[in-house]
DNA sequence: CGACGCGTTGAATGTTGTCAAACCGAGTGG
DNA sequence: CCACTCGGTTTGACAACATTCAACGCGTCG
């Protein structure tokens, strides 16, 4: 049996968590940064990215006040971004899973104003952004990928409004159960059963709700058999019936 | 007295929206884009810079579905933005002031995914956004400030995401009418006494409310003597009240 | 074992939405 | 000049959905 530390780095260890793939050979490549790159220009932000050992459940990625220095991609795990305001109520922006950039709020100021925490053990690429902006002025592929990130990132946050302004609380959950569902299967893992990375507490902080509210509905929905709820472990029986839910 | 044509290019006729003005002499820049600019830089900002005849009330700056081109910035007037989704239910994503810009959420697809229309009679900078991306390759400057806009605008969001999921409507409606304030107050308007741009039924849909809901809350704050509202006409009376109700 | 975090369930309360009607000012046409 | 309409706004009565408060169950960890 080879040495602990070799199969950690061996190709034939496929660790979602391990730390030294580049990102020509990482997974998510297809969805992530390098989505826009050719393959020199994808060696070229190679060269930028730091990763570092995997971060533990509830371990801080960045934390609000300190200084903004880089964005970050999910390359396993999963990560929570939150802000908390001057009466300490905390308000969670986003959840991000494999593939997904996280930290573009920072960018508009010389300070993190949010924070971000790993929800499960979690391994990240920090993108120091200065280099980051570098790069982009000579790959100009880059510059407008990431202008298209940030611009998702707004519409994600748009959506978020109308959802919560707008819609039930049911509608609010079938939404995001559905969200999950679709970008889990867009990294090639069931969209029909997957371990929801984040508390009760959490979703209904992200979709205005309480968790008294949240409970409630995953009861509901098992229910009316949309949903088998086991703690964080999500079926969903009936995809079209949740569709419908939330109106798609 | 001078010819009226003449009048309207004249330096000693500031009318708010002839559009002859350039981006160095423009008073808004030190809002908008120009304010990371040098000198020189501004001036090549200014050469891709489109600047057509002021839209009246109600007219479409771009729709839903069309192609994606550029973004744009407020020279007067004031300007919302909103999308409509399947059901026809309109959400309205923003509203934008004198500097301000809006149209980032096109950048990350093809076409158009909102709308937007002039609330008054309001001129608007175009600016085409291929041209904007050569540009900002060979100034970092304003790369940068673009990232930043485009943060800032991710910040904004989030923001109102936790106004409607986490405050009351009495909340929800003292924080917009500080920020229309305080905005105003930045370009060199009163923040004390303005005219709302939008509809009882815009604010609403904005904030995740009713109209009646919204004109209720109106005339509540009035008979707190927080405001004297006539019609569109606002008058800040208590600030200080109206800004503890904010929570800041 | 007991404490604690997290999730669930129940009952009561309340804020906001819904529905309906009336108002008001501006513009239009007889 | 008046009556009329129309859009935007206001007001009232009522209902409903989600919150609040409280208690409890369950699993984990010290």
């Amino acid at each position: 049996m080879p040495h602990p530390i070799a199969m950690a780095t061996s190709v034939s260890n496929p660790c979602p968590h391990r730390h030294g793939v580049s990102c020509g050979d990482c997974r998510m490549k297809a969805l992530c940064l390098p989505l826009a790159l050719e393959l020199d220009q994808i060696e070229q932000l190679d060269r930028i990215v730091q990763r570092g050992r995997p971060f533990q459940r509830d371990e801080y990625i960045y934390r609000a006040g300190t200084e903004f220095r880089s964005v970050y991609a999910v390359r396993s795990g999963a990560v929570k971004t939150f802000a908390v305001n001057d009466q300490g109520v905390e308000q969670v922006t986003g959840f991000y899973l494999p593939g997904e950039i996280f930290g573009m709020d920072g960018i508009a100021h010389t300070h993190h104003i949010s924070s971000a925490i790993a929800l499960e053990t979690s391994s990240v690429c920090e993108i120091p952004f200065n280099r980051l902006e570098e790069l982009s002025l000579s790959l100009p592929n880059l510059q407008r990928h990431f202008f298209q990130l940030m611009s998702r990132e707004i519409i994600n946050d748009q959506r978020l409004v109308a959802l919560i302004g707008k819609n039930s609380a049911d509608e609010r959950l079938a939404t995001l159960l559905l969200s999950i569902s679709s970008r889990n299967a867009q990294r090639s893992l069931s969209g029909l059963r997957f371990r929801l990375p984040m508390s009760r507490a959490d979703i209904g902080n992200y979709l205005g709700l309480t968790v008294e509210t949240v409970s409630r509905i995953f009861g509901r929905f098992q229910k009316q058999r949309l949903l088998k709820v086991d703690k964080k472990e999500i079926e969903i029986l009936d995809l079209e019936g949740l569709q419908e839910l939330a109106n798609v």
